[in-house]
RNA sequence: GGAGCGGACUGGAUGGCCGCUGGCCGAGCGUUCGUUUAAGCCGCCAUAUCGGCUUUCAAGAACCUCGACGAGAGGAAAGUCCGGGCACCGCAGGACAUGGUGAUGGGUAACGCCCACCGACCGCGAGGUCAGGGAAAGUGCAACAGAAAGCAAACCGCCUGAGGAUUCAACGCCGGAGCGAUCCGGUCGAAAAUUCUCAGGUAAGGGUGAAACGGUAAGGUAAGAGCUUACCAGCAGGCCGGGCGACCGGUCUGGCUAGGCAAACCCCACCCGGUGCAAGGUCAAACAGGAAGCAGCUCGCCGCCGAAGGACCGCGUUCCUUCCGGCGCGUGCGGGGCGCGGUCCGUGCCCUUAUCGACUUCCGGGUGGACCGCUUGAGGCGGCGAGCAAUCGCCGUCCUAGAGAAAUGGCCAUUAACCCCGUGGGUCUUCCCCAGGGUACGGAACCCGGCUUAUAGGUCCGCUCCAAGC
RNA sequence: CGGGGUGUGGCGCAGCCUGGCUAGCGCGUCUGGUUUGGGACCAGAAAGUCGCAGGUUCAAAUCCUGUCACCCCGA
């Protein structure tokens, strides 16, 4: 917490395109105020819960249940899915909370993914607005 | 060359860019913390000391940022089927229940695992599969078929004896018909056959069935039967030999048979306290809850006792009041309800009899957060030695993932090996060559030893059978 | 991490404990009848490796072992 504090400024690491932990969802809370918002937006790849968080940066939360598949189905899901988000922060919409769901079985293609998070990020950010 | 059996190993490589986790080293004007050096101010003034504050000096710790270095999923990490380590709880000890295991000997921390060996079955063989004993303790089960499914009985049959009935050829006799051959009827006796009843013997034979109280032969008998004999199979006991042992081989004797299922209940021997790293520990918070109210002060309410006053002149009684005093305040016994641990034993919570809060201090379950546990271990590799082997001993050497909404990755290029696909081409039939495509199962979650299951392919070793040649 | 359950025609279930009987019931499907036709009704028929693999037994959906898939519960 107090590395947020004392380095509020990310834009150096924005650049390099590093995925800290501070950008990561990591508590039930705030995966629970996510769900609770009840804003969604989805495509045939993914399905994104969001909300705002206040934070000058967005944070990525991963829910990938046993019907995607095995373990290791699983985790080439969420693996795809945070190097997508890596790559595309910079383009993401700032301080917005995102629960990232797969909704195929098979794990697509990394630029599918690529193209598609960004995309339904702006429309949560959009569906929060008003 | 073909077919097959057993075992061991392996589970792609190189490079580029961008990331993740933890380790170590260095740097930083970063933040925090306490220590230290010096100066100033404050505690009426001065000095010394002490305390506090500000600035400063130095080194350090934790975190952060940057940089460098080296490391980073498996043979099954999986399923969670066994066994342990470790941790906490419980425990004087135990009984019962439940569950598990089951030839023998060994290995091991331990095991339901492994090794060796015994037995049964399968296979031409290399080899493979299975498993305790008890049905000559008890209870039970066996559909259909069959006389009968467990205890020996006896439905048919076979045989003997007694009694009865029936049938009948020939012969004899009598009577009748006929000229006669002959025919018809009756009758006696003997033999025979059939059948019934009763009494007894017997189990050789009987469609069945998974299974029917040894098999073959000879004798024997009224008929038969281990009734007797020989051989074979099987049982029990003794002796001899081999083996640590399970057991094996031989021999003698006995009696002639004692069926199957205990992965049906059960009996016998052995094993097992519970919970599991979300174990458990440390730290700082907030909120329930519990305990104590003491040393200078507790307060309110309730109950009881006392005191004072009043209703009533005195005493007594009853009732009411109180900036009055003391005690008690949730404990104990009992009852009820709902639970927990396999049961006994025991225990938790709530309610009732019966009736608490505020405040302070202390304790503090559970929850969420941080840290520890957390990776050096029944460890890996190599050598030597013991042992048939599993395995063990000694010596040397190495350190090799530690995440926590959960790291070990993403994109790309080149490429090895084998096989397959089928498209195109090359003398498109095989073979061969080139280009193209595909190439597994699966992700550490406290740690080990096993088991089981999944798995593209590749490498190696030992062995068996068949065929051909020499 | 620990505990429990299910798997049987196309669907939903019974049978399993205590082994043997034609593996049964409802819905559905098909054929025929009835009706002008349809529905309803009547009659008949088809369809099941009892998840899979071993084992015990004369005999296994049932008992035992292993395994696969799915579901539920507790922390």
């Amino acid at each position: 917490m107090s590395r947020k504090i004392l380095h509020p400024d990310c834009a150096e690491a924005v650049e390099h395109r590093r995925l800290l932990p501070e950008y990561r969802l990591r508590r039930d809370a705030d995966f629970k105020r996510a769900y609770d918002r009840r804003c969604s937006a989805s495509d045939g790849i993914l399905l994104v819960f969001g909300e705002a968080n206040g934070l000058p940066h967005p944070r990525l939360g991963l829910s990938v249940s046993r019907k995607v598949g095995n373990a290791i189905a699983r985790n080439r899901w969420k693996r795809l899915i945070r190097e997508a988000f890596r790559l595309t922060r910079a383009k993401m919409p700032i301080g917005l909370d995102l629960v990232v769901i797969p909704r195929s079985k098979e794990p697509p293609e990394l630029s599918a993914i690529l193209e598609s998070l960004p995309r339904l990020a702006r429309r949560i950010e959009q569906k929060l607005r008003p």
